[in-house]
DNA sequence: CAATAAACTGAACTGTCGTTCATTTTATGT
DNA sequence: ACATAAAATGAACGACAGTTCAGTTTATTG
């Protein structure tokens, strides 16, 4: 007998197939899907470009993998965020503020996240986290509008201008002029989205 | 002496350029950047590849000013929506209004001009476009401050978030799901869009 | 119509990237 | 140490899209 796999190849075998997740989303984090060639990867990893294939059978089966992973992490992290304690307006204004301060830290990564197009399958999972996002938001606003803290309105739509909101004001092209602002303005950034939400979903009384 | 380039010439090679123009514009507005090939443009327009080269130095340069010639236009109605009659808060619906049904009406050009992204020098141009909607809707927010008709706020951040609003609730790959809505349903989204973004703004009286 | 220059053509060239696979290296069991 | 199988390698392949250019067609002048 000779060679056979046993815990400890398997382990490895699980190290080197997440030191290529974790290439590749640092690739992501970077320099966006772009940068995400194979060889790059695989070079990232400290691994040849074949080897990428003894773990992926194709590029988007990695690429969708690391979408995934990343996705649903950050996707979890807004959902907890709307179940803390406090009324419906206070969770609203906490999970906007999480969600600011998160895309802001990881600009890039929101930004592939949220609107780079890769290809047909990484786009699904696109579909996923977005239509996520919006349920999240959508549920929040359905609750504020039952307990009277939120006038009537269309909770999709309002939840889908959430997002958007969000997505053009931290993480679009149009806040990557300035990047490296202070503190002080990240948080009067940040403050004047989430006031601009309450008010949008109408917040009747605004004191905290 | 012979063949000289003549008035006649002159005018048939700004026909072919607009040519290859237009069939790059209809190639977008169908199927998105990713469509725009120098081939399929050149077979679009009834010509080999070559001739591409005859009029645009590379692929790049025409894919820029197909973007900036649908971009200013765009932009160009977008404006003069902001400089009708009436009050702030009427001419803020009125723009809305206008950007939303237009943004509908070519949903794959305005994602292609707002979203997708293509190379460097696109995204350059794209950035200016963005820029040119928030400038659009900073004045607007502006002036309804100063007439009191809107909340105090950040005029630059408020407008990204009202471009934001648009580009997710109407053009993003969100509201790719219904495409073929009745005019009844588009007409209720567009309203609600609406009046989220009145709300948004702090508009005080509601009424028209 | 002949001469000529502009316009056009499309096959070939080029570089890139995903993918494959024969070969080499590494790890395991006796 | 040796046999052997798993793991890793990286050169080579194939497809594709931008670009070039020698050859062909078309338009204009005299």
């Amino acid at each position: 007998m000779a060679y056979r796999q046993t815990e400890k190849t398997q382990a490895r075998r699980l190290e080197v197939r997440q030191a290529l997740l974790d290439s590749a989303l640092e690739l992501i984090s970077c320099e966006g899907f772009d940068a995400v060639s194979i060889r790059a990867v695989a070079k990232n990893a400290n691994l040849a470009a074949g080897t990428v294939y003894k773990h992926f059978n194709a590029k988007t089966e990695l690429c969708t993998e690391v979408f995934r992973l990343a996705s649903e992490a950050e996707l979890a992290r807004v959902e907890s965020a709307t179940k803390g304690k406090g009324t419906t307006t206070e969770r609203l204004r906490t999970t906007i503020e999480g969600f600011s301060y998160r895309a802001i830290k990881q600009r890039r990564l929101s930004y592939a996240l949220i609107a780079e197009p890769v290809d047909a399958a990484v786009d699904v999972e696109r579909i996923r986290l977005r239509k996520g996002y919006a349920d999240v938001f959508s549920r929040l606003v359905e609750e504020g509008i039952a307990t009277k803290e939120f006038v009537p309105q269309q909770p999709d739509v309002s939840a889908a201008a959430l997002v958007g909101i969000i997505s053009e004001a931290l993480i679009g092209p149009l806040s990557w002029q300035s990047d490296q602002q202070s503190v002080i303005e990240k948080e009067l950034l940040v403050s004047s989205i989430t006031e601009f939400c309450l008010r949008a979903v109408g917040v009747q009384n605004r004191g905290k």
